[in-house]
DNA sequence: TGCGGATGTTTACAAACTTTTACATTTCTT
DNA sequence: AAGAAATGTAAAAGTTTGTAAACATCCGCA
């Protein structure tokens, strides 16, 4: 379970996210000042920070500074009250993973979560090349073989099949897909998806119609298996 | 972490750019007038200056003159409040590697230090000579070889294939690369790009139709790989 | 000054890739 | 078993990329 510190004076806004956050899933902290948010963040070792600009005692900017300092990988998403501040935090790279403006729709928030948290992951987990079977994936090519022989991929086809190897045996919805493979600020029909399912088995299959590895669970998702 | 030292005797300047360039990461240090930004600069030796052209006690174009003696590489940037004065800081050839008219966008000013920056450093993160595959690159004498026989290369077609050679495995956007090969100045079609990458492919890869080394990444970029 | 060649840029059209659409088929529910 | 919902997939529509060729610019040189 994911561990995830908020950064934020206003109390109603932390019970709120914490809410939401808990009925998802994520194991919730809190601090309520820039200086107590620092320590936390260094001593509960969360996997993400969402961090308000404007704080008490240190703000915001000072806490993601430090934070990247101190340890560089711990994935931020800032929330700036106003547009114009995003310029800053953007514009700027101050090493925020993200930002959300306020006000902001809690989904839109969920989904910058889910795929900074993803992102964060995704360097480590897989190796550089990776045997399923009568399929071989190399990650940093960019090229993927079958029974030896190269099977040409589109950049979509494979962050796909990418996607579900790094969930394999898991099942993926086609959301998480979209949110995933697309990332969340775009926003193609969910029956896309469905079409490079098919464009993918008829290249990783023996027998597209009857598939091993991509298998469809109706009214869920896919799955891969390997 | 790099070093960068304002000279600049309106405090409330300093102020906010030392705000914004720290926030993006880099160690800044201010001096408020000529001679002080004189002496700072060559006893802090920073990575670039940022110099107002009116100062106390010694004025902007003489710090420049004098600095660029004394350490001729040391990247400096030219704030000038009225653009009647860049003529005088162009025109004459004073030695400053860029300048930016007051009143400026901080986003221009950041861009333009990423760009300086990394044109005075470009020379020393790369090894001289650079062997990847069947690809032997000179970057000192500006020459190539595949397989032992000289590919001879356009200045552009070079600086590209330098550049994807330093972001080596990252993705690297057609923006990105007009930024920092062609220049924040200058904004030539995208599709420029496409012509060099295509250029390039003709030269450096075995069969440019399936390449090894420049690959597109379908509405992101390219990638280099070695 | 004007010519010629090399380099750089734009343009235009073909090819590749992605997304949508439409309809057939399958699966689920009752 | 019938109707509703979900999925498979071919083909159309929309985008992005590859590349040759036209056009522009720069620079040396007579």
């Amino acid at each position: 379970m994911e561990k995830i510190l908020i950064v934020e004076d206003e109390k109603d806004m932390v019970k709120g996210l914490k809410f939401n956050l808990e009925a998802r899933g994520y194991f919730v902290l809190a601090a309520y000042d820039g200086e107590k948010g620092y320590r936390t963040a260094i001593e509960e070792l969360p996997d993400l920070v969402i961090l308000d600009l404007m704080l008490p005692k240190v703000n915001g900017y000072e806490v993601c500074k430090r934070l990247k300092v101190e340890r560089p990988d711990l994935p931020i998403i800032m929330l700036t009250a106003k547009s114009q501040e995003v310029e800053i935090v953007t514009g700027l790279e101050l090493g925020a993973d993200d930002y959300v403006t306020k006000p902001f729709g809690v989904l839109e928030l969920l989904a910058r979560i889910k795929a900074v948290l993803r992102r964060s992951k995704s360097g480590t987990t897989l190796p550089e090349v990776c045997r399923i079977g009568d399929l071989e994936i190399n990650f940093r090519k960019y090229s993927a073989h079958r029974k030896g022989k190269p099977v040409v991929l589109s950049p979509r086809e494979f962050e796909i099949l990418k996607y579900f190897i790094e969930k394999r045996g898991e099942i993926v919805s086609r959301e998480d897909l979209l949110n995933q493979v697309w990332g969340y600020d775009s926003f193609p029909n969910t029956r896309t998806v469905d079409t490079h399912i098919a464009k993918l088995r008829q290249k990783i299959e023996d027998i597209p119609d009857e598939p091993k590895h991509l298998i469809t669970m109706h009214g869920i998702g896919y799955k891969f298996l390997g």
